[in-house]
DNA sequence: CGAGGTGCATCAGTGCCATAATACAGCCAT
DNA sequence: ATGGCTGTATTATGGCACTGATGCACCTCG
């Protein structure tokens, strides 16, 4: 019935990926902290070692996790704060207007919205 | 670098369904009236006339649209407000909640949201 | 009746995603 | 050194969604 907004059929390695970006950002994947293996993960997660390796390499390439090549993957010093900022930058910058526009559609104000929807 | 939570590559058929959604809440699909046939929408947009049909079927399913066969498919009065309602419901139901933890976690909140940025 | 417009069904092709099975390369504690 | 843990590369395979092309059934109008 509805529009279905957020694709149906979001691939796994980008839910990862999201789902690790956040465990960055709220700390539970603490600064300097290794994060775990892509086998513990994907077990874990009922997923496959590759598709975690996938979700991983994003960061990696962005500088946000160090590699220690037969060691493990460790979250570099500031990644919190850099994932935050480029993730707000980001989401003001292409998510929210089509948010914004939506609501105005369906005749909502983000501002009046409050914890209580 | 972003999360890039809006499916980077939303399917072409999903995307003509949002528009033409927003065309008959909008009021310029009136209602009464029948709309582009799908080989002129097609072309209008550059897409497949099979890809616009499968726009258009969600909305024969939910009874918002009347098929005249051989002839064309009509907007049901009562379209605009029953669609307008049903996605407001949904949209806080399901997008919402989504959006309010996510910008929590970016430190951004709703209510200081206005129409700048 | 015939031409041109409708929607709709069918088949086939394409590309991405996910999985699997190995194998390799590096590090570390025992 | 050896076993066990890391990440990585390779290749192959299956599934699924999306797209594309063609033809058919139906209606309207002249």
């Amino acid at each position: 019935m509805n529009p279905n907004r957020p694709s149906p059929n979001r691939p796994v390695y980008l839910k990862l990926r999201d789902q690790i970006a956040a465990a960055i950002i709220d700390g539970e994947y603490a600064e300097g902290a290794m994060l775990p293996s892509v086998r513990a993960l994907a077990a874990e997660q009922g997923a496959n070692p590759l598709t975690v390796a996938k979700a991983y390499q994003q960061f990696q390439n962005d500088g946000l996790v160090e590699v220690q090549r037969g060691v493990g993957m460790y979250v570099v010093t500031g990644a919190a704060e850099r994932l935050r900022t480029a993730d707000r930058e980001a989401f003001l910058r292409t998510e929210w207007p089509e948010i914004r526009a939506r609501m105005e559609r369906l005749g909502l104000n983000p501002a009046d919205m409050t914890m209580a929807d």
